[in-house]
DNA sequence: TATTGTTATACTCTATAACTATA
DNA sequence: TATAGTTATAGAGTATAACAATA
């Protein structure tokens, strides 16, 4: 058994250095991290800043739809609305048809918001894989939605 | 603004499905989501399997050592090395020379553990990723610990 | 002064279960 | 019966700050 060598660590030498998951795991820290740096001034979590963009981009989503979309429970998407919400980015609005049911609607405000934020993005994102090649990040995407595509429905 | 249409929800038509980092984070979920299904059953979670794994592979490392290699703070490891010291999996035993350090060594019975999770791991992502060529995966692991070596250290 | 292990604490993200009002 | 939104609650996972012992 050999003693630790830092310089191994990423080599793939090690049980856990040759599991995708903890690859996928640890690629995603730096990336979230990153994110976090970005976002933080702004005080938008990712999360927040997912829920807003896909309100923007799609008309009349439920907070069901967007639950759905996000992979993630309807009952976490009342706090993420509520804040966004109150911040004026957006409003929860009825929908004639069916009262169960509110829309969710972008304001003005929220949309100069959201063009500010997916901007700050991107370019956060352009200077993380600037070491990388436009072909090897079309390849990596490419991957990652294939891995998406595979998800086991409940 | 287009009405929502599940069927072009990874298709890259949306802002978030261009951006890497929610990509990463998606596919990493289903992963963790299979992960837990396997591990589960032996009340393992994903982070001691981690630890369990290095302990296994890198001798006498010390809980310092274990927080650098998996990239979180040395407080958090106590609760994941008092968890596998209860359950028989290693112990930690003084270090002559220096007697703030415990060395992490494991038992005969956690070697015999680990042996059986890391097979059932292997085993999960074989099937989980039997829709990728080996080339497809030897490609994804190498971008992957790309974007880790990237990562803007403290 | 710096490092190791530790405790206390708090925060983020998320899930489950139950409720109500509608359908 | 089923669905939308909601609340309460709990559990991971993690970070920060402080401390005692030791280097």
């Amino acid at each position: 058994m050999p003693r630790f060598d830092p310089s191994e660590l990423q080599s793939g030498s090690s049980d856990l250095e040759e599991l995708i998951g903890y690859n996928l795991k640890r690629a995603y820290v730096v990336v979230q991290n990153d994110y976090r740096d970005v976002l933080g001034e702004d005080h938008l979590a990712p999360r927040m800043f997912s829920a807003l963009s896909l309100t923007m981009q799609y008309e009349n989503l439920t907070q069901s739809d967007l639950a759905r979309m996000l992979g993630i429970e309807r009952s976490g998407l009342v706090a993420i609305v509520d804040d966004l919400e109150a911040r004026g980015f957006l409003a929860r609005t009825s929908v004639p048809g069916d009262r169960r049911v509110q829309a969710l609607v972008p304001t003005e405000n929220g949309r100069g918001f959201y063009d500010d934020m997916i901007a700050k993005v991107r370019a956060h994102e352009a200077e993380l894989f600037s070491e990388m090649t436009r072909n090897e990040i079309e390849t990596l995407m490419q991957l990652l939605k294939k891995i998406r595509r595979g998800e086991k429905r409940k």
